[in-house]
DNA sequence: AACCAGGTTATAA
DNA sequence: TTATAACCTGGT
């Protein structure tokens, strides 16, 4: 099926796809990005301010993809408060369009726990990996895409089977964690009504999962808009716009960051983590 | 060849 | 509470 969306704007489908946020998106040479999210592969491409979805569903629900694009809400609102923070406003002016978007709690966890101390690049690659053994086939237009596996599967690989999708040391975690969320023993799609402290308390009960992966857990599949992920690219832009670049731990930049923006926290992590990486030149 | 990269964990002061 | 080392992998 096809699907238009128009004014959508702002939004770059670019920065939001391939922002670090999701690790399933891939760009195509005709400027196309194809997805897999759930059992669905999406190809979507924008066009100024109208951005087109061509999936392999054959109902007509638009909600789903507004859900997951984050397209009810007002991101030239929030745009506007971040540009009231005068430090913030090359980083909103470069990133304008960046949107989080609503995903999946079960591959979140996942794909962060792998995210820990590893390279996008990596990460995408033990992802694509882990999907195309253990998940299953979707056929779309003569091609063969795969789904992320279940908790149920992971829960039952040995750490050396796991071990082949180049997942490393993490493959215990990720085994762990299945086997947690598989026996009930935590209930990660239940967490979603409880506070954020109480969430990352929870969160962080599963091995591999830290405050940093906790956080990103919150901010990219239950809409927890006060978490805060701090990596390093965080860090580094954190201490150098407000600290004249001296070197701060991470609980105090947390606290700080908790402080100065509140519950629009989660936006301005997305704004300064691409802005950064993307222009640490120009920062320093 | 050594070192680093989108952290977490275990251990010690 | 804060500091340090080890950890898979792939790239320079």
């Amino acid at each position: 099926m096809n699907i238009i969306f128009t004014d959508i704007l702002p939004f770059n489908l670019e920065i939001i796809a391939d922002g670090g946020q999701a690790f399933r998106w891939n760009r195509q040479e005709d400027g196309r990005y194809i997805g897999v999210i759930e059992n669905n592969v999406l190809k979507v491409i924008q066009n100024d301010d109208e951005l087109r979805i061509d999936s392999n569903a054959d109902n007509k629900q638009t909600e789903p993809l507004k859900k997951y694009f984050d397209l009810y809400r007002d991101y030239n609102q929030i745009e506007r408060e971040l540009l009231r923070y005068e430090e913030l406003i090359p980083a909103v002016r470069y990133c304008s369009g960046y949107r989080i978007l609503f995903q999946d709690t079960w591959e979140t966890t996942i794909s962060f726990i792998i995210s820990a101390n590893n390279h996008i690049r990596n990460i995408k690659k033990t992802i694509e990996n882990i999907c195309r053994i253990y998940g299953n086939p979707i056929e779309h237009k003569g091609e063969t895409y795969f789904s992320f596996p279940s908790p149920n599967v992971l829960a039952g690989l040995s750490e050396d089977e796991l071990r082949l999708t180049k997942c490393g040391y993490r493959a215990k975690y990720i085994i762990e964690t299945a086997k947690m969320v598989a026996s009930g023993k935590i209930d990660i799609y239940g967490l979603k009504k409880l506070s954020t402290a109480d969430i990352r308390k929870e969160l962080m009960m599963l091995p591999g999962v830290g405050r940093k992966v906790a956080d990103c857990i919150m901010l990219y599949s239950m809409r927890k808009f006060d978490a805060f992920p701090i990596d390093v690219w965080i860090k580094r832009v954190l201490e150098q716009i407000y600290f004249n670049g001296r070197k701060m731990s991470l609980a105090k930049l947390q606290n700080f960051a908790e402080k100065r923006f509140g519950d629009r926290a989660g936006f301005v992590q997305q704004y300064l983590f691409y802005y950064s990486r993307s222009c640490w030149s120009d920062i320093k």
